[in-house]
DNA sequence: CGCACACTGTGTGCGCCATACACAGACCAT
DNA sequence: ATGGTCTGTGTATGGCGCACACAGTGTGCG
């Protein structure tokens, strides 16, 4: 009753496993090239921009050609995320945990901006491809030397990680507007909530918006500082979890029983 | 220069706005049997089961009939979300920010375990339909007593929010699977992962694996347990901030310059 | 009372999408 | 040299969101 463990043709090709040598023509282009012309769709136009002909068109083949390197829409995608994010960068020596983590976080905000996209593309499995492991492994490294066990590693870098996606997919319209419209937008969506949250029935609402321009901070302050602050909190919530751990300045409230450090 | 304050129809339609009697027959059903239509579809086939001939059909209504009540695709999430949520559950009394916040965010949590759909429905817009805004305020409530800056709650509430949702973004897989097919799932992904995460360019994430079912929780302890640790770290984030803000038994390291307590 | 007209539901049609399938030619192992 | 397999292609199918024109309906106003 062994499993199914082989990969799909995709992830055989991105981790360049190739079979034994075959007859017949040799493929025009390689799956980067089907990356890199789907990206350059998807900069400019969204992830709406990205079909499989457009993607053909952009390569200067013909839609069906596409189908002989990808099985398959969602193939495709996991190809471009692949080329998009690249190799994670090596996380700078000499920093405590929270620097370098911060540093990740940063790159990894720094790789949505670039490719709001991303943010749009349906995330059906968890990641197995070569570039989203090695920004895995240089997440975990981030926590190498701190108390937390394997698995609170592992939550501790889900922290980060949803963190930063979820605070660029606030941002996201804004990403793919100039910043005059994006202004403008949240103005009115500070209007619009004023008009509608009264002080009877939404009073803590009011209360935010009744100051101006604090909603439209609401999203737009996410662009440097507010990113820094909320990512700021995540972490020091997993200090709390990292002090508790170690008996180092603080009794151990409840000494981990199964679980190896 | 005053700019476009006044609500698309669906807003206006959702918050219950009827402009003056009008000529012409009367529309055959409301937008909430649209909305609960599209539900049906949605919690049984994923969003992608919901399609605008789909609805119409299973309102026994031609497709487009559909256009006479809702604008476009897009507004036709907006009124599944509206239904799908409905107005948030009052907060328990007598309790602290972190009692009322985490009741809060389960409340959240069980929504998307009964319709995961939402968590694949494309978010155009920041919220101003009536229920969302009562989602919205519930958790503003939840940090009255704080010392928190409007700005903070804020934020403190998309920390949540984000929280909520990227985590049971993991688990969308497992909400539309049997627990069984979830449980194989999670074995073969771990077995893959140790497959390619080899010890020597992937050492973190091979120490992460080692020990039998460590990543299959990095999904599956998501069920209870792993949500309720992991939103403790974020509310252990959000107590540091408060610590920061109020004197009681620590100094203020820096006082509040421009903001209002 | 009647009538004009706005509104309802409908049918048809367009352009786009992902993808199944059959085919012609190219190329390599043998 | 040749057989088999791979490549790129052309065609076709079923679905989608939605624009538009149309016929009937019932209400507000004259």
């Amino acid at each position: 009753m062994d499993e199914q463990v082989e990969l799909p043709r995709v992830l055989q090709q991105l981790w360049g496993i190739e079979g034994p040598a075959r007859p017949g023509p040799k493929p025009a282009f390689h799956l980067s090239d089907i990356g890199q012309a789907a990206i350059r769709l998807a900069d400019t136009g969204g992830l709406a921009a990205v079909s499989m002909s457009k993607v053909a068109a952009e390569l200067g083949f013909t839609t069906m050609s596409l189908y002989r390197y990808v099985d398959s829409k969602d193939d495709l995608y996991a190809v471009m995320l692949e080329e998009a994010f690249g190799e994670a960068p090596e996380p700078v020596a000499g920093q405590a945990w929270r620097g370098r983590i911060t540093g990740w976080a940063e790159a990894f905000r720094d790789s949505l901006r670039q490719h709001p996209w991303i943010l749009q593309v349906p995330v059906s499995e968890p990641p197995l491809s070569p570039n989203q492991l090695t920004w895995m492994e240089s997440a975990l490294q981030a926590f190498d030397g701190t108390p937390l066990t394997a698995n609170e590693r592992l939550s501790s870098m889900l922290l980060v990680n949803i963190y930063v996606r979820g605070t660029m997919q606030l941002t996201l319209t804004m990403l793919t507007q100039t910043a005059e419209e994006a202004a403008t937008a949240g103005r009115l969506y500070n209007q619009r909530l004023r008009l509608l949250a009264t002080e009877d029935r939404f009073p803590a609402i009011a209360a935010g918006v009744q100051q101006p321009n604090s909603v439209d901070d609401l999203d737009l302050d996410f662009e440097d500082d507010g990113f820094r602050d909320g990512l700021g909190t995540v972490l020091d919530g997993i200090q709390v979890r990292i002090d508790r751990q170690s008996p180092i300045d603080r009794k151990a409230r409840k000494a981990p029983t199964d679980r190896q450090g």
